[in-house]
DNA sequence: TGAGCAGACTAACAAGTGTTAGTTTTTACA
DNA sequence: TGTAAAAACTAACACTTGTTAGTCTGCTCA
């Protein structure tokens, strides 16, 4: 696989831009004025705009359904899954937080790989249920509607892009331990 | 007040496209068809598309500085507060769902408006943060960051405008209950 | 009945959109 | 140093955008 400098940088710094005001309102001229070129340049290294937001959603989401299935198939207990799932929103949202922000509010844009993108969503909120579900029969979880605890949980992960860049002395472990207790430890049945 | 049917009419349904596509891919004449009438025809009762979306953003984030500083008046303890400012999000986002997707989403596009809009948002979490602070003081909450409770609720409240829609069932108190119990008993300190 | 008016219409505008064609400049290296 | 590829440029396209001007229709009520 060749390098791919220049198209890479194109694809982050469209990311950074669709952060801030949606991939609908940033424009081409946006896009290579922040490059530092005309839009024209652009076509040199990318095939449009489209592609752009499919590389970046794309990418990503394959990344959470990878992880999440490694999480699943390991011999955990279901409560350590959890905790496994939190630390891989923390990983991600760290080493990609403009991705994220694609990933969480621009994703109906999508045109051709809308169905790709949601069964890639639909596969990762079905394994998530099963490791909730799975804690509930073990007795490690209050029986408590899982796809209330999903949401509760996931809802505040994917909202990490926002939060993370605000902390600049940002200790990802320690992040990852905080979070795990303040959302794990309200499911967690104390006997 | 006289009544504006047509103008409250125009908006609830911008409402509704802008949660479907974001603000800025929604066009005057997409919300002129979803009318059954001609894009031209919309200034007859709006003077913009930037007005739009102050009335929905606006009227919303005061009804939440409002309703906040109403709790944190009161004479309860801060657990009890702390349920009441779920049972305020779960309230207004039932009753203006895809209002709540705009305050989300499209916040950043108000062009006249967005000191306003910030200071407003600014408010309502030093509240939150205050309820939090003084629950932790009095022995109610653990003293975890309050900043990562902030976090972890208001992500949870901030996103119920995705969820709510797909709970046609749905019980309005109950799921108050609910998310109260799952938030609150992970950072209430068992004694 | 007929005047007034709310609210729809058609037509058009200036500016902005993603993208292409064709050309020039810069870079890498034989 | 000469050459070819990579990557920038200018100019333009067809279309879409929010919005305005001016007109027509049909309802209300004196």
């Amino acid at each position: 696989m060749m390098q791919q400098t220049r198209k890479d940088e194109i694809i982050k710094t469209a990311a950074k831009l669709f952060k801030e005001k949606g991939y609908s309102a940033v424009t081409m001229r946006d896009l290579a004025t922040a490059m530092g070129m005309k839009a024209a340049s652009l076509y040199n290294h990318i095939n449009s705009k489209q592609e752009i937001l499919k590389i970046i959603i794309i990418s990503i989401a394959e990344e959470f359904t990878k992880g999440i299935d490694v999480i699943y198939n390991s011999y955990n207990n279901s409560l350590d899954k959890l905790s496994q799932v939190i630390a891989l929103h923390v990983k991600i949202t760290t080493n990609s937080t403009n991705e994220m922000a694609s990933l969480n509010n621009d994703w109906m844009h999508l045109e051709g790989q809308l169905d790709h993108y949601l069964r890639l969503r639909n596969n990762y909120e079905a394994t998530f249920i099963k490791i909730i579900n799975e804690g509930i029969s073990s007795s490690e979880i209050k029986p408590v509607n899982p796809e209330i605890i999903m949401f509760t949980m996931l809802s505040t992960l994917r909202s990490l892009f926002l939060w993370i860049p605000k902390k600049e002395d940002l200790n990802v472990s320690e992040l990852a331990t905080n979070l795990s207790e303040i959302l794990i430890q309200g499911i967690n049945k104390k006997l």
